[in-house]
DNA sequence: CTTCTCACG
DNA sequence: ACGTACGTGAGAAGG
């Protein structure tokens, strides 16, 4: 491995087990709380679901469920895809197409959502006896690409969502209380810090592309200047459907995502059926606009190709040997990891320096403020009263100047009373 | 032990 | 002819 990773990786392991140590408090009453009224819903709804069906299926086999939507119901599936056991799905994104087509297909996902959000509480339950503290096993080497993972609980896949005021959803205001339970200790607060699109300037420095370089030296829209330069239209004259477009083909590219999935996409985004060769031409069009960005790419599949390796900014390897099968799916897929990967795990060095310059900040300083999560792009802090602003100059500092670009790295930071308002 | 589904970035 | 983006962890079902 390359010096600078074992260096950044060795520096790490302090932080890390402070973080582990330190835990996040949770506030069991309001959990409870939740979940007591998840029950309630979960009660209702069954009895709302077993009107359609006599027999005593069980709402969590995916097999049962679909004997029962396209068997015995003889709902017409929208899609051709059946699994491996030979049965037409059932996830999310196909139970949704149905939903206007019978009463039960809303209720069955609702109950997933119920049955999901559960599953939630349980874990968020079992703090240490000791700490009355959550302390999730960050795995510093956890993943592929250089990122972490986190187990037992997983402290990185809390729901993540924003209701206003007058939503009426009941099961949409219970999903935004999760992160409304994750609360600083007394005496304190937290300070929630993400950096703003971190892997798309990782993109625009590794590629060096004009336009990118461009956008985020002068601060602009990153994606509506996208969708100008690929619509050809001005700057302020894009509308929300050409941004949310480019937005699409932004993410997609750091996925290495093909022309089809960009139709699915478009069709999702305009509700207007998109062939291949629409979304064929507006990628195109990106990528003629986008000259350095393509070249990238191109680049990163004939490196990973000739070494067998991946590599980010900071050396950083993923060995892909899917780039050698025999299969030609296979080889596809190499070629997507050969250009994801450097993007992921670059993003992924930096914040690892940046938690690092941050711990070594908030020591010098005699700071009693902790570390307490990291979820791939975001620091939460949990922070004394009054180190409130220190800590807000520190660590837009550490984050932002962690390593040097050719473009800025920014962050969008917020503090508050539990980790939903420091988000 | 594998498959399916679903939560996050 | 086919499926359709990258990286994770958890729990239930089915074999």
């Amino acid at each position: 491995m390359n010096h600078t990773i074992i260096n950044v990786e060795h520096q790490l392991i302090p932080v890390l087990v402070k973080m582990e140590l330190e835990g996040v408090k949770i506030d069991v009453k309001k959990l409870s709380n939740v979940e007591l009224e998840l029950n309630d819903l979960n009660e209702s709804i069954k009895i709302q679901i077993y009107q359609f069906t006599n027999s005593d299926i069980n709402l969590n086999s995916s097999e049962q469920v679909s004997k029962l939507l396209f068997d015995d119901l003889k709902i017409e599936p929208k899609t051709k895809k059946k699994s491996n056991s030979n049965f037409y799905s059932v996830d999310k994104s196909h139970l949704s197409k149905l939903s206007k087509d019978n009463e039960i297909i809303p209720l069955i996902l609702d109950y997933r959502k119920i049955t999901s959000l559960l599953k939630f509480c349980n874990q968020l339950k079992n703090v240490n006896s000791k700490t009355k503290r959550l302390h999730g096993n960050f795995n510093q080497i956890g993943t592929a690409t250089g990122r972490f993972s986190c187990s037992k609980p997983n402290l990185q896949n809390i729901p993540n969502v924003k209701v206003k005021a007058e939503e009426k959803n009941r099961l949409k205001v219970l999903e935004s209380k999760f992160r409304e339970v994750f609360i600083p200790k007394k005496g304190c607060q937290f300070i929630g810090a993400d950096y703003s699109q971190i892997e798309l300037r990782v993109t625009a420095e590794m590629s060096q592309d004009a336009f990118l370089l461009k956008a985020y030296n002068e601060d602009l829209d990153i994606h509506k200047l996208t969708a100008s330069e690929v619509f050809g239209v001005k700057f302020k004259d894009t509308t929300d459907e050409q941004r949310s477009i480019a937005k699409s083909i932004n993410f997609g590219l750091i996925y290495g995502k093909t022309a089809n999935g960009l139709a699915e996409s478009l069709t999702e985004i305009t509700n207007k059926s998109h062939s291949l060769e629409q979304a064929q031409k507006i990628m195109n069009d990106y990528f003629k606009r986008f000259s350095g960005v393509k070249s990238f790419l191109d680049g990163l599949v004939v490196f990973a190709d000739k070494y067998g390796y991946s590599k980010t900014l900071y050396g950083r390897k993923r060995p892909i040997p899917e780039l050698s099968s025999p299969k030609m799916s296979e080889r596809e897929k190499g070629k997507r990891l050969a250009m994801n990967s450097p993007i992921q795990g670059s993003a992924a060095d930096i914040i690892k320096i940046a938690m690092i310059a941050c711990d070594k900040a908030i020591t010098q300083n005699n700071l009693k403020s902790k570390l307490v999560l990291q979820i791939h792009d975001e620091l939460l802090f949990e922070v004394h009263d009054n180190e409130v602003s220190i800590m807000e100059k520190l660590v837009q500092k550490e984050m932002e100047n962690a390593v040097k670009l050719s473009i800025p790295l920014k962050i969008d930071l917020k503090k508050g009373k539990n980790w939903a308002m420091a988000h």
